[in-house]
DNA sequence: GTCTCGATATATCGGACCGATACATCGAGG
DNA sequence: CCTCGATGTATCGGTCCGATATATCGAGAC
């Protein structure tokens, strides 16, 4: 899923990994950040699949590379052929290809039946004005879905249950049980707000 | 932190994997529940660190195996040693060792520098019966800093850059820290209710 | 009686993601 | 000049996950 965020906060502009995780970071808020350990690798696999690509590093091309001692040829023709990408500070900007906006759109209508459901989903919705507006209604009336039937299972195994549980696995299900509620509450706004803009 | 929430649940009862998953669900609500390819590898770990052990499986001991046609001396030898351990059903048994225990507390009482802080804090919560009043008052109260952190970090982003997101992903920025404040106002009224049960 | 189907049960595999860590450069301030 | 913290890229080991394979058991169909 993380390709997804990368390609779509690439959609819009040009950037390298370290900028990428903050915009991820504010985007997703401070919760659920994205740490370089998956960032890198996930670029290094996009980059590989050929759905982004190192551009040109604008701006200052940055000093010549102190060189520091005596570098072997082999050394030196590989910081020349990586001086073409990087910018000052060794930055590598990436864009996005023609493969890569395929691969976002793919992404983006992909029905998550795999993991990290939550997640999926919050990144579907940050990138949702990219989908047409029956497309949207769908994403959030199947999570919809979703989280009622949670909540019912999450109902049964209480009432089965409840006596078996301390105190405080009781408060532990009762707040997860009402945050889920509000959830649901909040996609009916959602849903709501969808329909009224486009009625027919 | 999965190795807490099964040595939690072997520490009131001896059970088998699927068991153990069945149990660690309804603990922790049917979202964020565990998969058997956690599950199995986490018990392996154990077993080899000495945590737990298999133990003869009670009840009924199943019937004589009926050897599906020739087996190799080799086979035949190793299913006599696994009978031993199995039950009816080819249940492996575990029960928790004294290591065991002693690894449940020092899990309990780490501070969860590590990971995935969310997940460990219900998975404590759901054991806190097991700790003293003020390790729990004070595993609370660093659950509620961390979240008023987590919530100036998040209104600081927004100030900073609300004009630049979009509808969608503003309204999973509100949602999100609307959401983080009702988890504060929970844990105040837990924080309460422990303090009046252990005032002095 | 036997056949099939779903629940019970254990286990492994490849892959995604994480935290820790290492390394290098740059700018600000002492 | 020098150190420190922010910027920046990258890898490593490990945990967890979903998919999958395999086998047994009990209930109900026929």
């Amino acid at each position: 899923m993380l390709e997804l965020a990368i390609l779509g906060l690439l959609k819009e502009q040009e950037l390298h990994g370290y900028e990428l995780k903050k915009r991820l970071s504010e985007m997703l808020g401070p919760f659920s950040s994205v740490s370089f350990g998956s960032l890198y690798p996930c670029l290094a696999r996009l980059e590989a699949a050929g759905a982004v690509k190192a551009v040109e590093a604008h701006g200052d091309p940055g000093p010549a590379i102190p060189s520091t001692g005596a570098l072997t040829g082999e050394l030196a023709a590989f910081r020349a052929r990586s001086r073409a990408v990087r910018g000052s500070r060794g930055k590598k900007v990436y864009g996005i290809t023609e493969r890569g906006e395929a691969l976002f759109e793919e992404l983006l209508l992909a029905e998550s039946q795999s993991g990290d459901d939550d997640r999926a989903f919050n990144l579907k919705l940050a990138f949702a004005r990219y989908l047409p507006s029956e497309a949207r209604l769908g994403l959030l009336e199947r999570r919809r879905a979703h989280l009622v039937e949670r909540l019912a299972k999450a109902r049964g195994a209480m009432r089965a249950r409840r006596e078996r549980l301390d105190a405080y696995s009781q408060s532990l299900l009762d707040h997860g049980t009402e945050t889920t509620e509000r959830d649901i509450s909040w996609l009916d706004g959602l849903i709501e707000l969808e329909k009224q803009e486009a009625p027919e």
